[in-house]
DNA sequence: TTTGCTGCAAATGCTTTGCATGTAG
DNA sequence: CTACATGCAAAGCATTTGCAGCAAA
């Protein structure tokens, strides 16, 4: 399922690749993990990955397009699939809940901006931070 | 001048503390310097200042609301002096110029967003990466 | 004087790299 | 068989912290 993947981007189809695609690709792939998470959860399952390995492997993957790399508040990078279109972020300061959306205004909007100060728009990041009004949400400190 | 700015916060009015503040306010206080710009840019002048001292009084500036920091690409954080009114980003990949920007349609629009999915704005992040098309653009990587 | 500030060096946290071994193609 | 992958440990950065000495109020 993911040696796919990996051949049409050239690279070997190895155990950890495989491993890091599949953690990757739970939950509908819509998943904001770190590094470090990915490899607790490949220790957790019984795998022998080196976190050097991990991090070597979604660098690849980022080179490669499958992923895509984020630089969230905290420090640490997380990395989610690249579901192909363009998305921004918003997410809850008190539990961490990470939801994605897309709109049309704004993405306009940029352009019109860029162009106005003389710049072709390469790329961009926002980040919506907030509190999530829902019952559920944990009010305690985001795990990443 | 930036005495006044020091004791309202409540932090002692130190060499250092003068020192970095007037480097944030030249050029009319638009500058984004990383710590180690600030660093240099002490050493430069002949003063005899720790780069950890120079990282503890950002921080207190920032808590003081005197500064604010954000998180270009990079790795490093950078700083400027906080001018009251909000404000987001865009920047050069090739030159590295920063310029500001204020949009009315992009602020609202957050708002109705995050109001969308359930979540209290708290603040958010917004840059924009391209290509500026000044002819004086120094096709270079940027300096941090 | 007393509390807070500073420089220095050491420690930290995340990420990358060097190298010898192992393995996919 | 050969080029590329991996694990481990060490190195790299940016940033923070412990501590003894100094200085502002």
């Amino acid at each position: 399922m993911g040696s796919k993947e990996l051949k049409q981007v050239g690279l070997k189809v190895t155990l950890p690749r495989m491993k890091i695609l599949a953690i990757l690709q739970e939950h509908g792939g819509a998943q904001h993990l770190s590094a470090e998470d990915i490899y607790k959860s490949l220790i957790a399952s019984g795998e022998e990955v080196g976190l050097a390995t991990v991090y070597r492997v979604l660098t690849q993957f980022e080179t490669a397009g499958l992923v895509k790399r984020h630089h969230f508040e905290g420090g640490q990078s997380v990395f989610e699939l690249n579901q192909g279109e363009h998305h921004d972020h918003i997410l809850c300061l008190q539990c961490g809940r990470i939801e994605e959306f897309v709109d049309e205004v704004i993405e306009t909007r940029q352009r019109e901006i860029a162009a106005q100060h003389g710049f072709r728009l390469a790329e961009h990041s926002l980040i919506l931070y907030g509190n999530c009004t829902n019952p559920d949400c944990p009010h305690r400190p985001p795990t990443h």
